[in-house]
RNA sequence: GGGCCGGUAGCUCAGGUGGUUAGAGCGCACGCCUGAUAAGCGUGAGGUCGGAGGUUCAAGUCCUCCUCGGCCCA
């Protein structure tokens, strides 16, 4: 035996050849990258790229400036970033700029707090002073998160965002009101507030805490004055009746306008029946009450009563028919003559209580909705609907409770005054109470001074949902309908949503009792609420709010500035309360998007070519899809967009909310600094962003697990395309495998495209993934390495596996640049040797002669031949009679013709992997390999003859055949010469 | 309590107008390869389609109820 010492042919083939690292350290990567992007001002080159392009507008709804950004901030400006970057790569110009919300309650709460911890009071602090310290904490935390931002990736104008705290923005939020104020559209008006007689301040809720308090509670007969009942006995048995209520709050009983019942409620007409009761009791023996049936025998406990009898059923119809008294209208006082409906709502339980709901608008919200919606039929029944102002911001009742002034509700200490007592004092003398007692319950305190809150009627703005405007029928409300039917929503759903929200939704309130914002800038007549329309006036705030910001509203002179000489100043108001920030946020088209020359849109809807997207989390129906579309058609008469697109919120693992108490919170920081953005931005790109989405450790495996393998994916072509030359191959020349995969690019490109244009980025993810992992890798790219890695030079299948490699390339990396731009941005940079970006591509043109579904259907059954090569060479493998495919010589045999057909002048060998394959029409004998889906082919496994080549690896009975290069094949021993030939001319 | 939305393998997703044994990728298990190597290839096991009724010859797909979860209201 002679030992033959084999030449080393590794360094002969043409293996991958990157410096595109397998593992992506994308925590220290991903901010080389942006350090690089902003070197090259990829932002400004962006819009010089796309100047005089069709617009795609993302308009940023603004996040709120008081944190760190969490997950909800990183799905929101992550999908932004998916919008806007694929809106620009499919040929719009796609301009971004962000935006920030910065007035409001939270941050006055902050800095409220700090005041608080220093031992400071907010009310001691002139107010311009307080101003410009929530300023202050707003650029902070505008700063904070706009690193936040871009370190996520989002590319956008962020040394230029829009802020609604900017002066020139609080100028143009001051002008919209006044726009609304000239237009007849905003009025005085007035609604119950949370009110601490503490502080004398309005609360939100969220200044609210619970805490145990201990309330008087007492039942009280509304007499009957009205009633229809079937006939007239029964009409006659109702008004010698009561309707009872129970409340935890007697100093509200002045307030009574309305008793609410459930048409849901089963009531009965019921008697006392027991004898000798003591004469000074309140219920006396024949008293007929109504009562809802599962609460009577409790309420006539209450009432210390034993023997009642249910006479009989009422029924909804008969209470809603009935009128009551109020309960001092004998009494004299003066103001309680008027008429108490009952009215039908569904806040009325009958689980507590009595199944009846006493209802004073100005001392509840749900007293206030009901009595709200029910203005037309009040008014039909000639009810007066105006809500009474009975508790002044002192605590002490007003003229408006007549015959209790003088009496406080709650002290300036925080305690009980002398109003409960005197309400059930009057209530005694006009035989109205049943019952009475004391309650511990939870009850809403102040977070500030811990002492109870009330709720009382307090003077408001508003804007009409219903007023006619420029003419008849053309309301507020009735625009924004038409503008919802003219917006596209996505998913559809939303549109329904934010309709019924615009159909039911009362007046808007504007007013906020506060601090932090834009005034609502117009002066009043107290007496009327009459509002001043006085252009010159309103350019006079306009302008000094652009040069001051809306501190000038607050400045001293400032009535006397702004009301100038044509006006008498004795006769009008100022009005010191701020907007709602929803009418910032609301007005951010009008300050920010029409401000802008780069964005200033010439609308599609609006015979333009431009389009704007507004795209935030589904609870914008309420908020700012809302606000939004209501500023904007009380002052322009259409949406200020066209399209709504939303998301849906991210929950913990188990698809439950996160919560701080849970521990289920998953942080973008963490997995930023852990894995990098790229790996947050593939979970939002695989997800289901529509509706609600789950995250935690497990879900973050997977998206790690699926980046590394498309990472690894795209280093083995960037690895192959080491050796590419750019010769080209024409279309007709290539082989039927290339142009399989130029057919599939076609193919994909539609899907592409159709995806981004519909927003539906798990669908192109998914696909694409798909495809790298199952077309590519697994079968391509596996196909392919024997060629590309040892071919000659010369091969024009090697050239064409190439050519096709960098299309593939091409189309792959942009495709998927806007969803995980850091490492697209990587691999075009390795491809490119540096130059450019990826970002600054358009999607490329796919030319239409690659698309070839005759072919695909070839390579269809041709697949379904080598799944049952590779299902016999397992068998094989599983014996441990091979090891590698390319020790195995199948016989395979196809009595399918059409199949057989497939397979004319294709190399299955090459194909399947193996070194031989013999395909034969002759039936296959007994035991042949098949797969029950596939009839018609059979696999008789053999082993391949012949040596192996040193080279390639392939077993063929050539080897050795060749003098020249006698240990590898023909082919093998070609490229040797090539390889020889080139390096020694070197 | 009301309005709207959702619940398909461990994970992420497909499953036009109801129609053969419900699919894919990842993960997992096992095997192969060792020239994509903290990689690559293959095979396999995983689902009473949230639950219960109903319509139908036939339902993951239609209807009702329940349940769990979410957003917005109250």
């Amino acid at each position: 035996m002679t030992e033959t010492t084999t030449r080393d042919y590794s360094e002969t083939l043409n293996l991958p050849k990157t410096e595109f690292p397998m593992r992506a350290g994308l925590p220290k990567k991903e901010p080389e990258i942006l350090a690089k992007w902003q070197e090259m001002d990829l932002y400004k080159k962006l819009r010089e790229q796309s100047a005089g392009r069709d617009k795609f507008l993302l308009h940023d709804g603004p996040p709120y400036a008081n944190g760190n950004i969490h997950i909800g901030h990183a799905l929101n400006k992550t999908l932004k970033n998916m919008v806007t970057r694929s809106m620009q790569m499919l040929g719009y110009d796609s301009n971004y700029v962000p935006g920030w919300d910065c007035h409001g309650l939270p941050i006055e709460w902050k800095i409220e707090e700090q005041y608080r911890a220093k031992g400071k009071n907010k009310d001691e602090v002139p107010i311009n002073e307080f101003r410009k310290e929530c300023r202050e904490f707003a650029e902070h935390w505008i700063n904070v998160q706009r690193e936040e931002f871009k370190r996520l990736g989002i590319e956008g104008d962020w040394d230029n965002p829009y802020l609604t705290m900017r002066f020139e923005s609080e100028a143009i939020i001051a002008n919209e009101l006044m726009k609304f104020a000239m237009s007849g559209q905003l009025y005085r008006g007035s609604k119950p507030v949370m009110w601490s007689v503490v502080e004398k301040t309005a609360l939100a809720e969220a200044e609210i805490e619970y805490h145990d308090y201990q309330s008087d509670q007492i039942w009280v007969k509304f007499p009957i004055v009205e009633a229809g009942g079937t006939d007239e006995a029964s009409t006659e048995q109702l008004l010698d009746a009561s309707v009872v209520i129970w409340t935890t709050t007697p100093w509200t009983i002045p307030g009574n306008r309305a008793v609410c019942f459930s048409s849901r409620i089963n009531y009965g007409l019921y008697e006392v029946t027991q004898d000798g009761l003591p004469e000074d009791n309140w219920v006396q023996k024949g008293d007929l009450l109504i009562l809802a049936d599962a609460l009577a025998a409790d309420v006539f406990k209450n009432a210390r009563i034993e023997d009642f009898r249910l006479v009989r059923a009422v029924s909804a119809d008969e209470l809603g028919a009935a009128t009551l008294a109020h309960p001092y209208r004998e009494l004299d006082l003066g103001g309680y003559q008027f008429d108490v409906p009952l009215l039908d709502g569904d806040h009325v339980t009958d689980d507590a209580g009595t199944g009846f709901v006493h209802t004073a608008p100005s001392h509840g919200a749900d007293d206030f909705e009901i009595w709200l919606s029910s203005t037309r039929l009040l008014e039909d029944r000639g009810i007066d609907t105006a809500i009474p102002f009975t508790v002044a911001d002192d605590g002490f009742y007003t003229k408006d409770a007549p015959g209790l002034e003088g009496n406080q509700v709650i002290t300036h200490k925080g305690e009980k005054g002398k109003a409960n007592k005197a309400n059930i004092d009057l209530l005694k003398d006009a035989g109205a109470l049943i019952g009475l007692g004391r309650l511990k319950h939870q009850y809403p305190h102040s977070w500030r001074s811990k002492k109870p809150i009330i709720f009382r009627n307090t003077p408001q703005w508003f804007v009409y949902m219903d007023r006619d405007l420029a003419k008849d029928g053309d309301t507020l409300r009735t625009r924004a309908l038409n503008a919802i039917d003219n917006t596209r929503f996505v998913p559809a759903g939303g549109q329904n949503r934010l309709r019924s929200m615009i159909e039911n939704r009362p007046d808007w309130v504007l007013s906020r009792q506060r601090a932090w914002g834009v005034p609502i800038s117009v002066f009043v007549n107290p007496e009327t609420g009459e509002v001043l329309k006085d252009e010159a006036v309103n350019k006079r705030i306009h302008d000094a709010f652009v040069a001051e910001g809306a501190d000038a509203w607050f400045a001293d002179g400032a009535k006397e500035r702004f009301l100038g000489s044509d006006h008498d100043h004795a006769k009008w108001h100022m009005v010191m309360d701020i907007l709602d920030v929803w009418f910032d946020s609301g007005s951010t088209h009008a300050f920010c998007m029409e401000q802008r020359e780069d964005l200033n849109p010439n609308r599609a809807g609006l015979g333009g070519k431009d389009y704007v997207l507004y795209l935030e989390g589904s609870d914008q129906h309420r908020g700012w899809f809302h606000s939004s579309l209501l500023e904007s058609c009380g002052t322009r008469g259409h949406a200020p967009y066209d399209a709504v697109l939303t998301h849906g919120f991210t929950m913990a693992e188990d698809g439950r909310k996160m919560s701080k108490s849970l521990g289920n919170q998953v942080f973008p920081q963490d997995i930023i600094k852990q894995y990098g953005a790229d790996i947050l931005r593939l979970w939002v790109a695989s997800t289901d962003y529509w509706e609600d989405q789950r995250l935690g450790a497990e879900i973050i495996k997977t998206n790690v697990d699926s980046y590394r393998k498309l990472r690894n994916t795209l280093r083995w072509m960037l690895g192959s395309l080491g050796h590419a030359t750019g010769e080209e191959v024409a279309l007709k020349d290539m082989p039927e495998l290339e142009q399989l995969m130029l057919h599939r690019l076609s193919e994909l490109d539609e899907m592409v495209r159709k995806g981004y244009r519909d927003f539906d980025y798990k669908k192109i993810f998914h696909q694409l993934f798909t495809f790298m992992t199952v077309e590519l890798s697994a079968f391509y790219f596996d196909i392919r390495k024997d060629a590309l890695y040892c071919d000659p030079q010369s091969s024009v299948r090697r050239k064409a596996s190439l050519q096709v490699i960098d299309k593939l390339f091409n189309c792959l990396v942009t495709w998927l640049a806007p969803m995980l731009p850091f490492t697209m941005e990587e691999s075009w940079w390795e491809r490119t040797g540096g130059e450019g970006s990826v970002h600054l591509q358009q999607f490329p043109d796919v030319p239409a002669d690659w698309r070839n579904p005759e072919l695909a259907a070839k390579w269809a059954k041709i697949k379904t031949v080598r799944r049952v090569i590779t299902g016999a060479l397992e068998i094989e493998r599983r014996e441990k009679r091979i090891g590698s495919s390319l020790e195995a010589h199948p016989v395979v045999h196809v009595t399918d013709a059409e199949l057989m057909a497939a397979l004319e002048g294709k190399d299955m060998a090459d194909i399947a992997i193996t070194s031989q394959l013999t395909l034969t029409s002759e039936a296959a004998p007994q035991g042949a390999f098949s797969l029950d889906d596939t009839p018609g082919v059979a696999v008789v496994p053999g082993l391949a003859e012949g040596q192996k080549c040193a080279r390639s690896w392939k077993i063929l009975p050539e080897v050795g055949t060749d003098t020249d290069y006698p240990d590898v094949t023909l082919r093998d021993a070609d490229a040797m010469r090539e390889w020889d030939a080139a390096h020694k001319a070197a």
